[in-house]
DNA sequence: CGTATATATCTTTTT
DNA sequence: GATATATACG
């Protein structure tokens, strides 16, 4: 461990090559390549900025992606640094993956040697280095949040904290908190102590970070905190570190939490060459501890720092801009930035479709109907995006969509990795790699049924706390005793011989032979072949799967570092497909049509959201809603439905404030009159709108002159509606008879006879005698 | 020790 | 409506 900087982790060859042709020699002479001079003005100065600190607020389609390739390849081009000289940061491994690819393209494989990845890859790859300075062993396992939220569980248990009253989420939050601003137990000082379980927090957080060092594990957080703890505590491996980055890029900087920021400001401080590319307009990542402030605090920590703007757009139509300008202008906590379009002579594009339906079935209905229409029209579906807000919105368009055949890929929908057989043959690849994590050996000593029981367990726990040693190694132990039922002794002695076996395997076997050989020895096969449920035959091809797939590893330390940082799904780009994500998941993407359905008060604002985090909250739903509109660079399509069914109740819902703050002028507002039988939905979804409308401060139904509906806009009779007080007996559609509790304006509280208490539009309801 | 039934909680967003 | 945990019973 002498030389952590030694080259055999970089499978670079020693000298630098440039690639085919792609890239001229060293400090080049001659004209610039294309893609510099095809930057405009300030794309270029902040490509070419290569020295000292730059920060780049770069709006919605500016080419920020362009731009922070164009800079990798040029320092590597001009011979500035050696790849491996360099540091580039993201959030996701999509746009780590992406990044790479586009910087290859430019200079070539010398890009396979940057230290390019998110933050989490990048801190485990040090870690991994000096896991010894945090009392971790080289082959840590990488908790991830259930197995963390377990582990929490136990600790709480063990301090008898009544899990009912406190549960183990709240204090995985806290924790997370703590981490997420650099906060080690050590360091949280008297004044953060948390309200959870009557401030034990503080203690259980420490206990938990024994335990994990007892395991050999490390959560997500970790993975940044360790390397800020081992930064700041020996100085020599910070020196190494920050002579060997000359130059560091960070992406969607405004996303960077406290931790990521000190450890960029550690890992900066000497050379100084840290560029940051972000906006704050499209920060919606508070709630994982991001700062804004990371963005003003830049200037000040670095007081020589170039500010760079680029408010050029080349993506979307000025209509789109003007849109999304108009709403993000609501916030008020902004650096302010105006987005102009970036192309000469371009029309002003299609009005943004808003559109209000019945339900969400009906909602899925039009949006794939839409879809198809397009698709007429000659839009290739791979750019064609549903953006939900929340993960649960997305099953009625995956129905909808396989009803009608129109190919779709999820993205980050539910994980192969956390499928339950899954994480079961993860759990036996874990103990095989890492002996000490007796979280796997939990999930897995009685999978399949092997007559252990929890008084086992509870047994192997006793002695593995009284000698202080893993569940491993207990039973290694216990099984020298007669304590143990014979039959129960004989089981784990098997047991325990074959991971010996296994773990003796590991070395000469490809990893696909030996996950099929760990499976079927250990019984696990035949568990699931032997089980009559409908899901085992998948579940059987899920383990088949996962196998073939490990073929492309060859180290299992290395396999599971991917599981555990990159869960995602790599996505078969190369079908034709809509795709169907959350915003949260399109950041960074780009389509030519995007669907944004769900814009709903409750949802879109998302209620909770607003609940724990008031205005600012509000402010960063807007930043979401911004985030998905400029996405599309030809079409918008927004929906709202009246009534969603929530859990399994049917919840009836008011149009997002949203919608309100789009401008009239680049908006087309549809309500299908009729559609809705004669029980006068469309008319009662435009008198709540007109009045809603009104009721809203700044809101749009005043002024603008939707072409649909906008004769009967003002015309709907408050009397219409009226006539409905506290105690009269009405009908819904939905929700049946009830009894009117509460008149708050145009809304009713009812006590429906089935659904029980709703909140309810008066234009859903129908007095009944 | 294993199985069956009841129950509570869940749906914000991700590495 | 689904899943994970709690409880009772065999």
């Amino acid at each position: 461990m002498s030389d952590p900087f030694a080259l055999d982790e970089d499978p670079t060859p020693a000298p630098f090559t440039p690639a085919r042709g792609a890239v001229a020699a060293p400090v080049s002479m001659g004209p610039p390549p294309a893609w510099i001079t095809s930057l405009n003005a300030e794309q270029r100065e902040a490509v070419e900025t290569t020295e000292g600190p730059v920060l780049v607020l770069s709006g919605a389609g500016t080419g920020k992606t362009r731009v922070l390739t164009a800079r990798l390849a040029n320092i590597l081009a001009k011979g500035l640094a050696k790849p491996w000289q360099v540091l580039s940061v993201t959030f996701t491994n999509r746009a780590a993956r992406e990044m790479r690819e586009r910087v290859s393209a430019l200079v070539g494989p010398v890009a396979e040697a940057l230290w390019l990845g998110t933050f989490h890859a990048i801190g485990v790859r040090i870690l991994r280095r000096h896991a010894e300075a945090v009392g971790l062993k080289s082959n840590f396992t990488i908790l991830d949040s259930d197995d963390q939220l377990r582990l929490l569980k136990q600790v709480m248990e063990a301090d008898s904290i009544d899990s009912k009253k406190w549960p183990a989420q709240g204090l995985m939050g806290v924790i997370q908190r703590w981490k997420d601003r650099g906060l080690t137990p050590d360091k949280v000082t008297a004044g953060e102590k948390s309200e959870f379980a009557a401030g034990r927090a503080l203690a259980l957080y420490s206990a938990y970070q024994d335990r994990l060092k007892q395991l050999n594990a490390a959560d997500f957080g970790d993975l940044l905190l360790h390397g800020l703890t081992i930064f700041q505590s020996q100085p020599e491996v910070l020196a190494q570190y920050q002579d060997q980055f000359r130059y560091i890029l960070v992406d969607e900087y405004q996303d960077t939490n406290v931790a990521q920021y000190l450890w960029l400001r550690l890992l900066s401080q000497k050379q100084k060459n840290l560029c940051c590319v972000g906006d704050d307009d499209q920060s919606i990542y508070s709630w994982r501890g991001a700062e804004v402030g990371n963005i003003l605090r830049f200037e000040k920590d670095f007081p020589n720092a170039k500010v760079i703007r680029l408010e050029s757009n080349y993506r979307s139509t000025p209509t789109i801009l003007a849109a999304a300008s108009h709403l993000i202008a609501h916030n008020e906590d902004r650096l302010g930035k105006t987005l102009r379009t970036g192309r000469d002579g371009i029309e002003d594009g299609e009005q943004i479709e808003v559109r209000g339906v019945w339900d969400g079935a009906e909602e899925a209905r039009w949006v794939v109907e839409e879809i198809e229409g397009l698709q007429r029209r000659g839009q290739k579906l791979n750019n064609v995006a549903i953006l939900v807000r929340a993960g649960f919105q997305m099953l009625e368009f995956e129905e909808r969509l396989i009803q009608t055949g129109v190919p779709y890929r999820v993205i980050g929908g539910p994980r192969f990795y956390e499928r339950l057989e899954i994480r079961d043959a993860l759990a036996y690849l874990r103990l095989i790699n890492q002996p000490d994590d007796d979280l796997a050996f939990e999930r897995i000593v009685n999978k399949p049924k092997r007559g252990i029981g929890e008084s086992t367990v509870q047994k192997l726990h006793v002695l593995a706390r009284a000698q202080n040693v893993p569940l491993m190694e207990a039973t290694l132990r216990m099984i020298e005793t007669d304590e143990l039922r014979p039959q129960v002794r004989s089981t784990l002695r098997d047991l325990m011989a074959s991971f010996a076996r296994w773990r003796t395997m590991r070395e000469t076997l490809p990893l696909t032979e030996l996950t099929a050989l760990v499976l079927e020895d250990a019984g696990y096969l035949e568990m699931w072949k032997n089980d009559k449920s409908p899901e085992a035959p998948g579940r059987l091809d899920n383990l088949r799967e996962f196998a073939t797939g490990l073929s492309e590893w060859d180290s299992l330390a290395g396999f599971l570092d991917h599981v555990s940082l990159v869960m995602e799904n790599e996505a078969n780009a190369a079908d034709e497909a809509v795709s169907l994500m959350t915003l949260h998941g399109a950041k960074g993407l780009e389509f030519d049509a995007v669907f944004l359905p769900g814009w709903e008060e409750e949802i879109f604002p998302n209620r909770r959201a607003l609940d724990e985090n008031g205005q600012a909250a509000l402010e960063e739903e807007r930043r979401l809603a911004y985030v998905g509109i400029t996405r599309a660079r030809q079409r918008v399509f927004i929906s709202f439905a009246a009534n969603r069914r929530v859990f399994a109740q049917w919840q009836s819902s008011l149009p997002s404030r949203f919608i309100d703050e789009l401008p009239k002028e680049n908006v087309r507002l549809q309500s299908d009159a009729g559609q809705f039988g004669n029980r006068g939905f469309s008319e009662g979804w435009q008198s709540m709108t007109a009045k809603w409308g009104n009721a809203a401060p700044g809101g749009f139904s005043s002024q603008r002159r939707p072409p649909v509906v906008d004769t009967k806009w003002e015309v709907v009779p408050r009397e219409s509606q009226g006539g409905i007080d506290i105690g009269d007996r009405v009908f819904h559609q939905k929700f049946g008879y009830g009894i009117v509790t509460a008149v708050d304006d145009c809304k009713l509280e009812i006590n429906f006879e089935k659904a029980g208490v709703k909140r309810v539009m008066d234009s859903f309801v129908t007095l009944a005698h």
